[in-house]
DNA sequence: CACGAATTGGAAAACGTTTACCATAAAGGC
DNA sequence: GCCTTTATGGTAAACGTTTTCCAATTCGTG
């Protein structure tokens, strides 16, 4: 069992122990002869250096914590992949911390750098998982850490996001353009930065239009598909009904489709539905879903270079990030018809 | 910056620095006063343990690797969240490991247990992630390790899964059940033992009926939406069309209907379509899919119990687990109509 | 009050690596 | 052949923890 630690290995490969950790890891003034000798000794009795010694020795894990509220989410998953393919390129590994919304998870994951767990932090939540007072937060002394999408809105930390207000502002003009004026939103949790730019863009939408905001039509739900579905019934039991739907998200959107389709609208000829997000799922749905495109590949990779250039020279504060969305106009929205 | 070691706290707690680490892990005998006097020592000076350190001693991460195929398959992201959940239940996070079916990468991530990343692995492929002979598999010396839906098939490594064999079985007794004769199937990747499974208890199913199987209803494919949409297509243009489609997963099934509608089919009154997994879309697609719903939640656990029981006494091999699936019948199957 | 049990202290080894320091050896340029 | 580079060896300290070994102390109970 007891493996192979570099001592024997500098004794096999026939050179000190020095040279033999100087050609395993890069800082190589090394000559490339010895180099190939040791890597050769190295693979033929199978040696592999141990994290945890050299860790301790460098103060380095390779690990990248995700803290997220919601794993599940199908968007956020589409950037934890491309976190991971990024993180690895870089020898990094990504560790999945799902809080599941419990502030005791946040702060047990918040830790971990501390705890020489991972060496920084790429956060889907505008809640910062330390305990600090809200009054003296310069005080407290950042790991490296990147937003991604949700920003906790201390300017502290790099974010990387799409321009949510614009984005839904030109979500909702395309409503207009199709002769909606009677246009409702399901948000996402109201807490999130991301729900209030949306909804800041929706006004800002309306505004230019000259269109009135009746407030019935603004929903405060969740990011979930329960949410649109439930919301939904909300929208439909209004005397005076919406002609187009807005969702936060594609998941509200499918619950919200789901609902539509329940109490026998059709869709879009009755009511308009776009979303937000560009899931996977959104264009094989029927009727296939308009929505607001967001790159979560780049995302993703963005966080990870934004994380690995604070790691490695703790004192850079690199720049926020905004990536290009992209609306696109799928089967479930159409012109307005009275 | 310099964060405090045990020995300050030791310090500041006034007690020995073995009894403040007694205090702090477990192994305690140490009064219930003083564990208390260290931990509020610890809380007060904000002492977090080191993992490096305390890893290195006790060659312990507190860490397990998923390896995993494809990350973003809706299904496996399932087992993934609840693997999540029940490894912090029990002090233990998880760490991403997409192979993208990569040999490569598959290897880079066998290797962390040995370097000292992990300490086990639960693999969600049948593909073993070391370099080996495959005549003398006997001699490998594996890690603590388990099987998630998919077996490697040498019968090293406990699996945790559903019976496939007979939930397909079930799948396909339900369309035979409903008239149909012209039961088409579309597989997941045919090398995986599950889609093998699945497809021998539609041998069966058809058998027991007294069913010809015909050759060309069986398309093998790939646990993928546009694997769905590309198959469903070669089924259209049959000569004779099947009545029925058995898709291997959801995903499948997405694709699958996505085509059916685009060329004007109804589903389910010209074609029945059953999907397997019951990922969270299923129900709120249109039609909602008819399906065979697997315990993805009960499967990470499982998962992470037989994992930590041999992390923590290695010379158990626990046995496989085999989870009850439940056909669950929604909008896309219908009785055979001529 | 005495005696065994339970708890704590002190010191040090060990886990496996990196790296600094210095000495030595080989290689190359003039 | 001398002198400057360059490559390597040897040794040892450090990273932070757990744990072992004893010895010393306190505690509870009769």
């Amino acid at each position: 069992m007891s493996n192979i630690g570099i001592k024997e290995l500098a004794k096999i490969a026939g050179v000190s122990i020095a040279t033999a950790s100087r050609a395993i890891s890069n800082p190589g003034r090394v000559s490339q002869a010895t180099r190939e000798k040791v890597l050769a000794a190295a693979k033929n009795v199978g040696y592999t250096p141990n994290r945890l010694g050299s860790g301790l020795r460098t103060s380095k894990t390779g690990n990248i914590i995700a803290i997220i509220p919601d794993v599940s989410d199908t968007f956020n998953f589409g950037v934890i992949k491309s976190l991971e393919r990024a993180a690895s390129k870089h020898g990094y590994s990504v560790l999945l911390g799902d809080t599941q919304g419990l502030r005791e998870r946040e702060l047990a994951y918040g830790e971990m750098v501390k705890s020489k767990q991972a060496d920084g932090i790429i956060l889907f939540s505008h809640r910062l998982p330390f305990e600090h007072d809200t009054d003296k937060l310069g005080e407290l002394k950042l790991p490296p850490m990147v937003n991604s999408c949700e920003s906790t809105g201390d300017g502290e930390i790099p974010l990387v996001s799409i321009d949510n207000t614009l984005a839904a502002r030109e979500a909702t003009q395309h409503l207009i353009e199709f002769g909606h004026k009677d246009i409702a939103v399901i948000t996402g949790d109201i807490n999130t930065p991301s729900s209030k730019a949306r909804l800041a863009g929706y006004y800002e939408a309306l505004n230019t239009a000259s269109i009135e905001v009746d407030p019935q039509y603004i929903v405060t739900g969740e990011y979930s598909i329960e949410s649109g579905q439930h919301y939904a019934e909300q929208l439909l039991l209004l005397k005076h009904r919406p002609s187009a739907i807005f969702c936060f998200s594609d998941e509200i959107a499918f619950g919200c489709l789901h609902t539509l389709r329940a109490h026998g609208f059709d869709v879009p000829n009755d009511v308009s539905v776009i979303g937000f997000d560009d899931i996977r799922f959104a264009k094989y749905v029927s009727p296939s879903l308009t929505t607001v495109a967001q790159p979560a590949e780049a995302i993703g990779e963005h966080c990870v270079n934004l994380l690995i250039s604070q790691i490695n020279k703790s004192d850079i504060k690199p720049e926020s990030v905004v990536l290009p969305h992209q609306l696109i106009i799928r089967e479930s929205t159409a012109p307005y018809s009275p």
